[in-house]
DNA sequence: ATACGATCTACAGCGACTGTAGGTTCAAGA
DNA sequence: TCTTGAACCTACAGTCGCTGTAGATCGTAT
């Protein structure tokens, strides 16, 4: 059966080393294997959990969720209603990000090609930034509580 | 002249009183007046700067990024040729953003839509989650570095 | 005058990493 | 077999952008 160092569960899986050690000391991958050097060996069903936690971490879920996720998972079945819970809280966060980002990205386009770099005197891009009255209230809630932080 | 409470402008910009704090240790808004009482009294100047650094917030902006434009704003006129660059860097990073919240959006609407929820047993969220090999190396770059880390 | 919410400072803590220092191990080539 | 040099190890501090706490003070409406 095959063995993966550090170095190439990181390749393979596009995470970073440090960050896998991280995520072993959050205990959300099982303490793998050791040479008697001390390195750490993995095999394929922790290659399989760590590409799950990126993938994860992708879509968003904190590590938190994706704790919570691993429990769901490893418990025996019951009750599924939790991890739907999550899977649509995570939905909802991503369609408000996306809103915003599809507005902003317009006005940041706007700022792009505004006028070319090398002019200048009047800039568009600090312009468009500081004319705040042209979206505020547009996009975001003011007089509301921000929801700027994320997750 | 009006003047705000620092909790007006919050309720104002919608950024917390906490942040607008925060800011202001960080050199991003300057010190306001005081009253005698030591309270932070606002202009209308100071809301539009608040305003426009939630804006740039939500642009995706970082506070570095904000601190710089700020600088290019106040600056002499001169080139401006920096602030195109962080705009369009900016952009760039917005599109790699809603590239990958998009096909995470179709992958959660599978999960959280899977089966409903109160149905024991089965459970398509855990499934779609842990069958990673549906998606591993289709978003997301392996074997190059990872750009989960924002900005 | 009193009450009560808003504000003050200072500082610790969070999430999710990232970087550093200083040492050890492993695998491949000479 | 020996030697190199990349990869690995631990421990811990630092980053970013806030957020929360404690305990005191302020300001305004009644």
């Amino acid at each position: 059966m095959k063995e993966y160092s550090i170095g190439q569960m990181s390749r393979r899986t596009g995470v970073k080393v440090t960050t896998i050690r991280y995520y072993e000391s959050r205990g959300l991958i099982p303490a793998p294997a050791r040479t008697t050097g001390g390195q750490r060996r993995y095999d394929e069903a922790a290659l399989e959990r760590l590409a799950f936690l990126r993938h994860a971490r992708e879509l968003g879920f904190s590590l938190g969720d994706i704790a919570d996720l691993i429990a769901l998972a490893e418990a025996p079945s019951k009750d599924c209603a939790p991890a739907h819970e999550i899977a649509r809280k995570q939905l909802a966060a991503v369609d408000r990000r996306m809103t915003i980002l599809a507005q902003l990205r317009e006005e940041l386009v706007r700022m792009a090609d505004a006028d070319d770099p090398g002019h200048a005197g009047k800039c568009r891009v600090i312009e468009v930034l500081g004319d705040h009255r042209l979206c505020i209230g547009a996009h975001g809630r003011p007089d509301r509580s921000a929801d700027l932080s994320g997750s």
